[in-house]
DNA sequence: GCGCAGGTGTGCGCGAACGAACATACAAGG
DNA sequence: CCTTGTATGTTCGTTCGCGCACACCTGCGC
């Protein structure tokens, strides 16, 4: 299991990073990063998931993002900052490919298709973060729930996971008895089944069905952020309101949207 | 009113730029993109104010990011991709620089003072959201419209702007009815007054008393994404789990917070 | 004057999630 | 065997926000 952002890189290019990449392999419940304090290396997962957290007023926590190969952890030294905004959790036990930081700012700024690769993932981080944003504040803890197996198991490429509740009720900022009631529901329809930190997801489809749209919005990084969207004709607010057409062209619309209000 | 970001650009990058920003007016109301669409241009507010939205469903939206003159909208285009992943919204209007696709991507290839300007600013914008996926699931309505006035306070410059409630209940999120109450507490505390689609904030100070700490966490672009927030070391999942703690940290806390909302 | 529409104010019943406890269940080690 | 710690299950009263429905107020055009 190679991470894929490394591997969509010329051949040429990948070579160039290869000697000052080294393999390590990340613990289950490690802190790669904590919330303002400097990043002194980038990780590439190979076969192992990284969740981004952001603390609120010291003690809760809530997750934004979740990383695994299909990405790095620690973009924001790629934008130019050597703090970091977020924790860094290691979700998932498993290899991962360690560049320092000296060296990756280097790398960066000789290698384009690096670049390239890295902004197409930073736009896609981006995507993640304002779906779960949404999801956070429309959907219930249930369909929450399902969304993140359903992410987790596509990142680790296996539903089969070290996980408890009271961990996972940090991820999804909710107590720990919301969880339980959750996943005891998907438990008893055969959805997925879990004991003592052990999840494992049975009825992939199921568990889609209980499970809100941001998945599918969200679910394959290339179409991030919504290409196919087409959001049938722009409703806008009733008081912002074009109180008017259906906004047929979907093209080069400056939209009315003629003072209202 | 300057837009800070081209601000800061060197003289001498910036004259470069000039011949390609077209001065345009932007109109209360106006989207400038909708999800799905390709952007043509990339637009730097000066005394206008721009809110990005998600659309969640096809008909439910809320607001992740809020433009002034401290940023730019139309970031995706920097990072390479074309289609915009969210509703662009002119919230207050008033002056910009447009410039255009095709410009805008030679003068970025050319200038890396614009990349490390841009990179600078999508790193705060990823904060900005990020701290907004947070407190959509923390905070209570009241706390999240103060926020939300404050926001937009800074971002024009002033604390008298046209906005409606029901557009109000767009941005935070919620139903019409929450935005009033929420908006008539204030009104009888004396920090706002308003009436029929005009706002204005008369006690600057009594706001962000009302307000949670994602202001504060989010309000200066520069430190954005927490620098001096020093949590205590890597501790683990469980750590996570304990608020054993005890949050000691006087610095951090000087409102209230009651009940942590 | 009248109607009308946009903006705002209220009330009611309901469900989701909360905080705070308390109650099992399993696992490993003395 | 018993203890200890971690993981999960359950209950109770409360708060927040929702959906729905309706009333009022103000400006504007006919």
């Amino acid at each position: 299991m190679q991470n894929i952002l490394l591997a969509s890189l010329p051949r040429k290019e990948y070579l160039k990073l290869l000697p000052d990449l080294s393999p390590v392999t990340l613990a289950f419940g490690d802190v790669l990063y904590e919330p303002g304090t400097p990043m002194k290396e980038v990780y590439f997962p190979n076969a192992s998931l990284v969740s981004l957290l952001t603390i609120v007023e010291g003690h809760l926590a809530i997750e934004v993002g979740l990383v695994g190969r299909e990405g790095m952890v620690g973009i924001a030294l790629a934008l130019g900052v050597d703090v970091s905004p977020v924790r860094a959790l290691v979700q998932g036990a498993g290899p991962a490919l360690r560049m320092g930081r000296g060296k990756f700012l280097s790398a960066l700024r000789s290698s384009p298709p690096l670049q390239r690769a890295l902004n197409t993932y930073i736009h896609a981080l981006m995507g993640q973060i304002t779906q779960t944003a949404a999801c956070n504040r429309f959907h219930v803890v249930e369909a929450r729930l399902a969304r993140w197996l359903l992410m987790t198991r596509d990142r680790v490429g296996s539903g089969d996971f070290r996980m408890t509740q009271e961990f996972l009720s940090h991820m999804l900022g909710v107590r720990r008895v919301g969880v339980t009631q959750a996943a005891s529901a998907f438990q008893r329809q055969n959805l997925i089944e879990y004991s003592r930190g052990h999840i494992r997801i049975l009825d992939h489809h199921g568990l889609e069905a209980a499970c809100c749209s941001c998945y599918a919005a969200g679910s394959d990084a290339k179409t991030l952020w919504g290409p196919a969207r087409t959001v049938r004709a722009a409703k806008h607010p009733r008081s912002v309101a074009t109180p008017s057409v259906a906004t047929p062209s979907p093209a080069e619309r400056e939209v009315p949207m003629e003072e209202a209000i």
